[in-house]
RNA sequence: GGAGGGGUUCCCGAGUGGCCAAAGGGAGCAGACUGUAAAUCUGCCGGCGCUGCCUUCGCAGGUUCAAAUCCUGCCCCCUCCA
């Protein structure tokens, strides 16, 4: 699949390098620089610093999380050294960028739980040989009163409220933590700290990255180029991808699911996931593009293959072909999965040998209460093998290994425990 | 510290004594169409074995036949002044 770009300089050309580099990439910014840096690189035979932060605020990563990661393996390919930043303290105190309301702060406990996580998930994908893992609780747990006042001192009030985050959440009256206001600050230390060549991030990542580079000008170091890339958007199409809003492949999920969740996205987004999600050359996704434009190719079969990919990434192709004959079963052929989750029913709970319909969905976690229950009975939502149930009080005799379902895609199987 | 504004169902946001389980939008769910796409259309969208009953409008009390709406206290948020 992708080129595995050799960790020698050498062999490719400057441009074809920074065309590796540069893919996905939204901005790059000073964009001369990277050029620059690369080519003294070159000239000096020494591996750039590509910094990535991440702040473990939560147990499982999901494909938004994964775009830089995978844009810092290509660098680590192309011989560079990949310094990740694990944010255990700035993960207590809550990046502001983008958000219209305060994180919740974690305590430390908790981050470095997460963080455990993280890096093992992170090293599926990161070679160990050309990553450095640094705390930056290494720094900032070490730090006196005086010395934070002085990274304060380097802010000003007036840069801060520009951003279009704190904008909109002044105006609609929504708190700003003053801590809020020092998280750039922290980020921008860090690549002081780790002497980065380059920082990747998120496009809502620019801020950060550019007070880093205001740091390091201080400093005395050579500046950062920051390099940022477009927020993955989420299974909606429409808001960009998060756990909160439930639009996300996790990197936790099974493959059938992960190959059925990229199903689901809107045609629009392949795009943009096969350029930040998989390692189909640039070339070919031109080529795609063209044939879909012609109608050569049906946008279900590229996502068919999007989807191939995806899972690929994290399981192999074994398994990809396998989730995709899975879901050929299940959704174009309409069968019954043959991994149904199962209900099972103590005959102690029935009457007779019946239980109320309603409650039985509740049971299997079909329904979140009765009311649903009911109201996906007459919407017509509700079958037990496969018979469209229309009576809300139904009394179903129960039989074991009965299948019951909820709208296309949920299922559970019926068994008498006892 | 002073003055003012505000806290409504998952989110935004209307509602200032009964017609309010609470407008409208969004999200979500179900149905039709389809490629588990988009767009569109229809219905639902607090709980309860449900033609009815119960619980909700920051929290706790009170007034009233009747309160999200009025009164008192408390908590939280925001703005302006300093």
């Amino acid at each position: 699949m992708e080129q595995q770009a050799s960790p020698s300089h050498n062999e490719l050309t400057l441009e074809e390098e920074l065309a590796l580099i540069r893919r996905g990439a939204e901005e790059v910014f000073p964009e001369e620089e990277l050029a620059e840096k690369l080519e003294r690189s070159r000239r000096q035979g020494r591996p750039l610093r590509v910094k990535f932060g991440i702040d473990p605020t939560t147990r499982d990563i999901h494909l938004g999380h994964l775009v830089p990661v995978l844009r810092l393996r290509q660098f680590q390919r192309l011989g560079h050294q990949a310094v990740l930043i694990i944010g255990d303290y700035t993960a207590t105190v809550g990046d502001p960028s983008g958000r219209n309301k305060a994180r919740p702060q974690l305590t430390h406990e908790q981050v470095m739980e997460n963080a455990r996580d993280y890096t093992a998930q992170l090293f599926r994908f990161l070679d160990p040989e050309r990553t450095e893992v640094v705390y930056n609780g290494e720094w900032f747990g070490r730090m006196r009163f005086h010395d934070v006042i002085r990274l304060l001192s380097r802010m000003t009030v007036a840069r801060m409220l520009e951003r279009e985050d704190f904008q909109k959440r002044f105006r609609s009256e929504v708190p700003i933590g003053l801590h809020e206001l020092v998280y750039p600050l922290m980020q921008g230390y860090d690549s002081v700290q780790v002497r980065a060549d380059i920082e990747l991030g998120g496009t809502d990542q620019k801020f950060n990255i550019l007070v880093g580079r205001d740091l390091q000008k201080e400093a005395g170091q050579s500046p950062q180029v920051g390099i940022c890339y477009p927020i993955l958007l989420g299974l909606d199409g429409k808001e960009k991808m998060s756990k909160s809003l439930g639009n996300y492949i996790a990197l936790a999920d099974p493959p059938e699911e992960m190959y059925g969740k990229t199903m689901s996205i809107p045609d629009s987004l392949m795009e943009q996931y096969y350029e930040l999600l998989t390692t189909v050359s640039l070339a070919e996704l031109a080529r795609l593009r063209e044939d879909l434009a012609s109608g050569q190719v049906h946008p279900r079969d590229a996502k068919r293959r999007l989807a191939r990919e995806i899972v690929s990434l994290f399981y192999g192709e074994q398994a990809a072909w396998e989730a995709e004959a899975h879901f050929d079963r299940v959704h174009r052929e309409r069968q019954v999965p043959e991994d149904v989750p199962e209900v099972a029913l103590e005959p102690s709970r029935l009457n007779d040998g019946r239980i109320w319909i309603a409650q039985l969905l509740l049971t299997a976690g079909l329904a979140k209460s009765t009311s649903e229950a009911r109201r996906l009975i007459v919407q017509g939502g509700v079958r037990i093998n496969g018979e469209l149930v229309a009576n809300p009080d139904l009394d179903w005799t129960v039989e074991t290994g009965a299948i019951v379902q909820v709208g296309r895609r949920r299922f559970a199987r019926v068994v008498l425990r006892g």
